[in-house]
RNA sequence: GCCUGGGUGGCGGAAUUUGGUUUACGCGUAGCACUCAAAAUGCUAUGGCCUUCACUGGCCGUGUGGGUUCGAGUCCCACCUCAGGCACCA
């Protein structure tokens, strides 16, 4: 008998169905397409994670099953190469990054042949390949030439450790996102791309697309609608007036002082009315020093000075109200500055009580007390009443706040922005808010990232780059006279957030994409990754999209209108983490199990959607399973008994469990169903008939042993590229039911009877059955409760 | 503090579609078979307590406490707890 030697079939397979282009569909011409997308991992770490296989072969399984639906299923990979994780690691081993690269390339594609994906290897798309950040940079210049990319001169958080400016969306709970170092403000002049200006879009267009909850929930929070007013409190004995954001208004009448955020504008314009400015600058300047976490860590313990010599004016009771300067309002929302209602809001309160300030109740029982003319009145009207009177605005807020794409750093793709001096002297230039600054032209494409020897990071407020002469010195594309380019890289997100977009098209030498492709492929069919891509990648890749569905450029808005958000893989109930030494490394278990077992054994082990916990031993079941597949089937492989009723019952039930639980990524169901059906055919034998059936659920689980077994049975092309069974209804109907037989709700007895059984038959039944009789003890039934072709309860 | 998702055997998890047999499938454990022996493999058992020589039968059991119902893991209310996300956003 032959021997399961899954080392060997393994790699025989994966080369064969490389060779024979098994998973490359016709992009010009395929007549079904379904594109299942995958996010592409960074090759940061010492290999391919676990983790990523994990979600791999989740979303493989789909796309298998599609591709034996009839599907051209379109599966592509590559990888997100540039980058700070990239260049972290590099720097790490001590390598150089360009030459790294190359050597996590191939490791990468080697470790991701092995998990047996089918994947389309003619369509690789690596970020920091030229001919891939040409368009990268492209991209770039489109969101120039349409006014959604700027400079300006703000606070922004900087990553002492990484060197670098960071996104907002890099920021997590005040560390960086990459090396968890404490994030700092830094008042520096940035590029940024206008996302904000999409905020209603972005939050709109979630009713309109079927994604995992959480996700979408979490993107609400992050845009942070807020509806409320705009109001201005003019400074008295000036021509200033303090402009602030309120969701309500309706407490105007309680606002008995006012705060500006630490870097306000407005402050030092009172330079030589405000009595105290010495101490107020010194508060400001340390404000400014202090980072996210140290202000979160100095709890909610408030702090401020007041701007002595200068009082605001309270539109609605025109009362003389004080200011302050303190850092627990944000420059970064709204107007930078709030009124405060100590009464009614607990950051204000808690600040009034430090600051003995007045604090009066407005709203009580949800109508308006102290208000003047609208005391009693319904707390939601007054609101607009309020604005109206003190001549405010309805205004719309949103949380999120733009895209910051300049990193200070080596390894990803230039800017591809010029500065000529002389334009910006004669006042000329792209934008006419920007003088001086020009696209570099399509024909220039792609700005080279040099190769530079001392690649780490300056620490300046500089990328590398701006000690590179040969580099920087350009000429104006204007003026053709002596220019600079801009010497930062963007941002890696960039990078990700058109990718999908090249896969189909990565033959294309004289454009991004391919127009007629992209029309056929696209909106992606299904998309799968984490959740931790939440507010970060899964947001700037639908803003990207929409700017260019808004160009003319994409013939849609939303790029996935499905998206499935994994869950995370963890081991013996913890994180895995280099720092614990329970990372776990695909390789050695692929090498002493086969990738399928690892496969199923991963799918096996929880819903998809919910993530696991992988412990050794557990690999061992699905071990087992799949010996037993090979040996039914290599015993029995020429045996072929009729199939009884009741197996085809078996398979048709199985079929549709199957069909239904990948569908909806339960494949930790689906493959129990498996174990069910083999258990079922050691019994009791299996034909022929039923064996291919077998062989093909299995398939998008377990895919090399499953084609070697098809190819064992004498077929000439690929399991993968056979037919889905599909069930027969004829066989999915049961002629007999199991009636659970109760009594006063409590289970007594249960008697196999035939479907559609009436109630006098299960009575009948009930009767006769001793237990039954022992617990009704001769009592009449108050009541009898009975669910055809399923159950009847006596109530006693 | 706010938002989201959980809490079921020794363990991972089934069962919520439509309230109707709790613990499918697998791991682990125990016993048996095979073996000189071990591993591997196969078979059997496996929620707790009680009852019976045995066959059997009973009670309890899905985080806690209430409620609705003939009947609740499933629906409602309150709470406890774990995981994840956001966090001075006015």
């Amino acid at each position: 008998m032959k021997k399961y030697n899954f080392n060997k079939i393994e790699q025989y397979w994966q080369r064969v169905w490389k060779e024979s282009g098994t998973y490359e569909p016709n992009l010009k011409k395929a007549k079904k397409p379904f594109y299942n997308l995958m996010m592409f991992p960074y090759p940061s770490a010492e290999g391919l994670h676990v983790g990523n296989m994990y979600a791999f072969t989740g979303a493989d399984i789909y796309g298998r099953k599609k591709r034996m639906e009839g599907y051209d299923v379109f599966e592509p990979i590559g990888l997100d190469g540039f980058g700070i994780h990239s260049e972290n690691y590099a720097l790490k081993i001590g390598a150089h990054p360009m030459d790294q690269a190359k050597i996590s390339e191939k490791r990468f594609y080697k470790q991701l042949e092995a998990i047996g994906n089918g994947f389309a290897w003619d369509e690789r798309v690596e970020t920091y390949d030229p001919n891939y950040y040409k368009w990268t940079q492209w991209v770039f210049t489109e969101m120039w030439r349409r006014g959604l990319a700027y400079r300006k001169k703000q606070f922004v958080n900087w990553c002492p450790s990484c060197k670098t400016v960071l996104a907002d969306e890099q920021v997590i709970a005040g560390k960086c996102e990459r090396c968890s170092s404490i994030v700092v403000k830094k008042d520096m002049e940035q590029w940024f791309f206008r996302i904000t200006k999409y905020a209603e879009k972005l939050l709109g267009n979630l009713e309109k697309i079927d994604w995992s909850e959480k996700v979408k929930i979490a993107q609400r929070n992050w845009i942070g609608r807020s509806e409320g007013a705009e109001l201005k409190f003019s400074i008295l004995n000036s021509q200033f007036s303090i402009k602030v954001f309120t969701t309500r208004p309706d407490t105007l009448f309680g606002a008995t002082y006012m705060v500006l955020a630490p870097e306000h504008p407005l402050i030092s314009n009172f330079k030589f009315q405000i009595s105290n400015y010495d101490d107020v600058e010194k508060y400001i300047k340390n404000a400014a020093h202090k980072s996210e976490m140290e202000r979160i860590e100095e709890g909610r313990e408030k702090t401020g000075v007041e701007l002595k010599g200068i009082k605001a004016v309270n539109p609605a009771n025109n009362e003389k109200i004080p200011v302050f300067v303190a850092d627990y309002v944000l420059s970064s929302y709204g107007t930078g500055a709030i009124m405060a209602v100590p009464a009614h809001d607990e950051r204000d309160f808690a600040f009034a009580k430090k600051f003995n300030l007045p604090i009066i109740e407005v709203i009580s029982g949800g109508r308006l007390i102290n208000s003047g003319k609208f005391n009693g009145m319904d707390s939601e009207k007054a609101g607009w009443e309020i604005t109206k009177l003190a001549g405010g605005e309805r205004k719309i807020q949103y949380r999120l706040r733009d895209w910051l794409i300049s990193r200070q750093r080596y390894w990803g793709a230039p800017i591809p922005m010029i500065y000529c001096g002389v334009c910006a002297s004669k006042n000329e230039g792209e934008q006419k808010e920007m003088p001086g600054w020009y696209a570099v032209p399509e024909k220039d494409l792609p700005v080279k990232l040099p190769y530079v020897k001392d690649f780490r990071p300056q620490g300046k407020g500089e990328s590398p780059l701006a000690s590179v002469k040969k580099f920087y010195e350009t000429k104006c594309p204007h003026c053709g006279g002596k220019a600079r380019r801009e010497t930062d890289v963007s941002d890696t997100f960039l990078d990700s957030a058109w990718y999908y977009l090249r896969y189909p098209s990565v033959k294309e030498k004289n454009k991004a994409w391919n127009p007629e492709i992209t029309k056929k492929w696209f909106p992606v069919n299904l998309y799968t990754g984490g959740a931790e891509h939440s507010v970060l990648h899964l947001l700037y890749v639908r803003f990207v999209a929409m700017t260019l569905h808004e160009a003319g450029k994409l013939h849609f808005e939303e790029p996935f209108p499905k998206f499935r958000a994994h869950g995370l893989l963890i081991k013996e109930g913890a994180k895995m983490s280099k720092s614990k030494g329970n990372v776990i490394n695909p390789d050695e278990y692929i090498k002493n199990f086969g990738a399928d077992s690892l496969r199923m054994y991963l799918m096996f082990l929880a819903p998809f959607e919910q993530g696991g916990d992988f412990r050794d031993e557990a690999v061992l079941g699905i071990v087992r399973f799949l010996d037993r597949v090979w040996n039914l089937c290599v015993k029995e492989i020429k045996k072929s008994n009729k199939a009884s009723e009741e197996t085809l019952r078996l398979t048709h039930r199985t079929i549709k469990k199957i069909t239904n639980d990948i569908e909806s990524l339960h494949y930790n169901t689906a493959i129990s169903a498996l174990m069910i059906f083999l258990n079922e055919f050691e019994k009791k034998g299996v034909d022929k008939e039923n064996k291919e059936v077998f062989l093909k659920l299995l398939a998008p689980f377990a895919p090399h042993i499953t084609e070697e077994l098809w190819s064992e049975l004498g077929k000439k092309t690929s399991i993968h590229k056979s037919s889905w069974p599909i069930a027969n209804s004829k066989f999915l109907k049961e002629e007999d039911f199991d009636l659970v037989i109760q009594v006063n709700g409590k289970l007594r007895a249960t008697i196999k009877m035939p479907r559609g059984a009436s109630q006098r038959d299960a009575e009948k039944a009930a009767f006769g059955n001793e237990n039954v009789n022992n617990s009704i003890a001769g009592q009449k039934p108050k009541k009898t409760i009975f669910v055809p072709n399923r159950l009847i309860n006596f109530v006693i």
